[in-house]
RNA sequence: CGGGGUGUAGCGUAGCCCGGUAUCGCGCUUGGUUUGGGACCAAGAGGUCGUAGGUUCGAAUCCUGCCACCCCGACCA
């Protein structure tokens, strides 16, 4: 194995591959498009579902859980809704296998075949809306908040690890309330949910805003997102939460009766975010050496290397930082002393500079007699010899200003990568650059189509809160009211 | 699913054109010396050459099918 990755610059997407196997996260498992998510990985993951699961209980959501399979009929149910996963499903027929009678494997036997097939969950809305029309009578059974962790299962032709899985986990959310304004609160509050927790844990920068038709949620009414820059200049949407109306409510008969007595469908709403953000967060700090891990998220904050030469100074070196140790995790910082004898420290350093860990202290000889540590942050990569007292509280300052300063850093990327772009030239020098493209549209599927075919950019969304103004749209000239996000995407 | 490429030890590879059971490096094991940015010496272990057929006295090498992965398209969280 050569000890260095392939840069950002020169492949950006062998870079991202190789990072990924590297660093410990996932590898590609036997069954193509699926992927095996390792322990270092996993951890990070953990972290995420905590923080969220966390979001979402303050927020009077319960979690349940709802089976794998979904009988083939459900799914037809809801016309768009069909019409936008059928192609990508995965189909139970058989319940049985049987030894072969020509030779040494097993066969699917025959005679085992279901009645109905069974669907793959491609996502639950089907199900979940089928159990919901048991649930509720009365508007006294509402609002329903229910959020499940859970694998799903799209089979995508072409397949990126944590990016676009033919298998991945998520979590999905499915509410139910009594009036349309209510669903729509909690379309935005989830949005809201899901920006808060890019920002403040992933420290990954997003633009909320609003899908087009286009690029709506099969089924749903409307489809509000979350949209994250990537270091190479493509969008990667980042969750998404919709407001399906009274879509699924009428698809599986979900009606309730109201105070004043009147019979009528329920309102719903769906939203969810997988470990693609696994793919963000990866791709949004991490740098030529390695990951770059966010302090929140970070499975290992801290990580002590002993320098030493003998057990004589190993235990002078133990002496000193095992009450360090145990006062950061008193802190609630996860710290790891690497007493391991396996590796010299330039291995360690590297290593753990490869895991994206975000403080690395170094301790040696020199630094007892001088009453001294070495700080190194995996940021910015500076080093520095600090004195020893006192450096639990450097620790916790430096591991909410890494958390800050990457943020900051990502923000400026994407500022200094979003353009605002005014004509039909300067939009397809532009977006051969990279980054996001601010422009009128005239608000046609067809033109949105057109600029697709033309430039592999969409429509990423329609930024919430957006200012009025009086445009031309940059591909047709027709009038447009405001501008659109534009941007390649993952 | 279309076009191109690749598959040899855990990883990276040589050998393939021109057929004779496989090269080197990293990693791994054991022992010793080391340790302030990916340590060194010595001795070892590890292979159905992606897979299934075919040609041949003999296949990593030639032929065919299949599978997987990578790059570029279409589809998508």
């Amino acid at each position: 194995m050569s000890k260095s990755l392939p840069s950002r610059a020169e492949n950006y997407s062998e870079w991202y591959n190789e990072l990924v196997k590297r660093a410990d996260l996932a590898e590609n498992s036997a069954v193509r498009g699926c992927m095996i998510i390792k322990p270092y990985g996993y951890s990070i993951w953990e972290k995420m579902q905590r923080a969220l699961d966390d979001m979402f209980k303050e927020t009077g959501h319960t979690n349940a859980y709802f089976p794998l399979f979904i009988p083939k009929s459900f799914l037809s149910k809801e016309a768009s809704h069909v019409e936008g996963f059928a192609k990508e499903c995965a189909v139970v027929t058989h319940y049985r296998l049987k030894n072969d009678p020509n030779g040494g494997g097993v066969i699917v036997d025959p005679d085992a075949k279901l009645e109905e097939e069974l669907i793959v969950r491609p996502t639950s809305e089907t199900l979940i809306w089928s159990s919901y029309k048991n649930w509720i009578q009365s508007y006294r059974d509402l609002p329903l908040l229910i959020n499940q962790w859970a694998n799903v299962v799209r089979w995508e032709m072409r397949t990126r690890l944590f990016l676009r899985t033919a298998e991945f986990l998520w979590q999905e959310g499915h509410t139910a309330h009594a009036t349309k304004k209510e669903a729509i609160d909690e379309t935005e509050q989830m949005l809201e949910i899901y920006a808060e927790f890019a920002e403040t844990f992933m420290a990954m920068p997003v633009l909320k805003g609003i899908k087009t038709a286009n690029e709506r949620f099969a089924g749903a009414e409307e489809t509000y997102c979350i949209e994250a820059l990537m270091q190479d200049g493509k969008a990667l949407q980042a969750g998404t939460s919709h407001f399906l109306g009274q879509n699924f409510a009428k698809a599986f008969d979900v009606k309730f009766l109201s105070k004043e007595n009147k019979l009528d469908y329920v309102w719903g709403t769906s939203w969810g975010v997988s470990t693609r953000l696994m793919g963000a967060l990866i791709m949004a700090h991490s740098d030529d050496q390695g990951l770059v891990l966010p302090p929140k998220l970070a499975p290992i904050q801290v990580v002590i290397v002993p320098i030493y030469k003998g057990d004589e100074q190993l235990n002078l070196i133990k002496e000193k930082i095992d009450p360090l140790v145990k006062a950061l995790k008193k802190q609630g910082v996860s710290v790891k002393f690497d007493i391991s004898e396996n590796q010299s420290p330039g291995f360690k350093f590297a290593e753990y500079e490869l895991k994206g860990v975000p403080i690395r202290l170094a301790i040696g000889n020199r630094d007892i007699e001088n009453g001294t540590i070495e700080l190194a942050r995996r940021d910015t990569r500076e080093k520095m010899s600090l004195p020893f007292d006192g450096i639990e509280q450097v620790v916790v300052d430096t591991l909410h200003d890494i958390q800050e300063k990457i943020y900051a850093k990502a923000f400026a990327f994407r500022e200094s990568n979003t353009h605002e772009v005014n004509t039909w030239e300067e939009f397809q020098t532009k977006i051969e650059a990279g980054g996001f493209l601010s422009a009128h549209w005239d608000g046609t599927p067809e033109t949105e189509e057109k600029i697709k075919e033309l430039t592999k950019a969409t429509i990423r969304c329609i930024p919430l809160g957006v200012k009025k103004e009086v445009g031309k749209c940059v591909l047709t000239g027709e009038p447009s009211e405001h501008r659109v996000i534009f941007a390649r995407t993952y």
